[in-house]
DNA sequence: TATTATCGTATAACAGTGTTATATTCCACT
DNA sequence: AGTGGAATATAACACTGTTATACGATAATA
């Protein structure tokens, strides 16, 4: 512990740069969405130089796996919920609401992880399993439905009914066209439930 | 007629370079993606210099809004089917696999005109005419199954249901995380039938 | 303690992007 | 033939991500 601790400080002073860095880069985000989100802006906002993203990141590749990470690791948060009722529709629909509020509360994220950004990301390893871990949780939780009710439905299949029609929504009521004051979150609970009850 | 003709031919002598640089386009779109097109790129290709893109378009605005115009009208004409069977069902469903193939078929179309492109593309009004007039027709659709079903789901509501969970699934098949050899086309087909036959 | 090495940082540059101001060519019409 | 106007080319501007070089401070070593 105490011999980790000097290195450990070392860290955290390099971390002051990196957490600034990562600070301005959320910052930009949110404001703008990946549009904003330019290296130099980063930089000038964090008061570095643009190198320094270069060294604490691997450049702007970087600082987009980050927020994927972290966009993904709110999906994830979102769907791990624990219900005391035995009834696990319950634990399904309470998921998917609480996706549906991320998708909405934190929009630039959602664009991220969801492709809709600059063609020229890739996400990293970390980042994609970060990504396996939000579907991981979704099947889970769905197959904990599907064995409770007794349904004999593939559990990767219902999950992907579920994944589709969640992002369908809010994918199209992230669309240009879609009207702004549908309430899309109960459209889509609303879609779900039916669906879930409609499966053998 | 041929008091338009001579204004046509001109019009048509115009045309040789702006099809030459729409066509250029196309090319370099189906090629690599958004991200290949840059109006060097564009103009590189039709032999032409960069400023015909901001004479006969409005810069890459006009092109990006040429192909996502491009992508809704095939995305309405995969809709556009007519069926002699009354069972409107297999007009829904032939109409859902047929959007399918389109999203298979020009997956840079279809990114494109879901947002999945450069955030600072923003649709025209023609582009968004284009889109609407797809949407309209699905919901058209999606309304003479419920009539000849004789169900009480209103049409926008299924429309919007059907639409989630086919734009769903293509948008997550078109996810990094994909698995490529699942059959998404059967995957959404399967659970656009589920969905529609449990609307009451 | 003095020196060396290393790491983080700043400056400046390179190659690319969309866009536009200026200049030039070319063609149609009077 | 000459003039007007449209299409084009050149070059530049402001921006992007990225990187080579140089500088400085801090840590480890002789």
């Amino acid at each position: 512990m105490l011999y980790l601790s000097t290195s450990c400080f070392k860290s955290d002073e390099n971390m002051d740069s990196r957490t600034k860095i990562l600070n301005s880069a959320s910052e930009l985000f949110l404001e703008g969405g990946v549009s904003a989100l330019s290296v130099r802006a980063i930089s000038k906002r964090a008061g570095l130089s643009t190198i320094g993203i270069y060294s604490h990141f691997q450049g702007k590749q970087g600082i987009l796996d980050a927020l994927y990470i972290e966009g993904f690791n709110m999906v994830y948060d979102a769907m791990n919920v624990e219900v005391s009722d035995k009834a696990s529709l319950k634990l399904v629909l309470l998921g998917c609401e609480r996706y549906l509020s991320v998708a909405v509360d934190n929009e630039a994220h959602y664009r991220l992880i969801f492709g809709e950004n600059d063609a020229a990301y890739e996400p990293s390893k970390e980042a994609r399993d970060a990504a396996d871990r939000a579907f991981a949780k979704l099947v889970h939780n769905t197959g904990d439905y599907l064995r409770d009710a007794g349904l004999k439905t593939d559990r990767f299949v219902a999950a992907m009914d579920l994944w589709a029609i969640v992002h369908g929504y809010v994918s199209i009521s992230h669309h240009a066209r879609a009207k702004q004051d549908w309430d899309w979150k109960a459209m889509a609970l609303r879609a779900v439930e039916l669906h879930m009850r409609a499966l053998d």
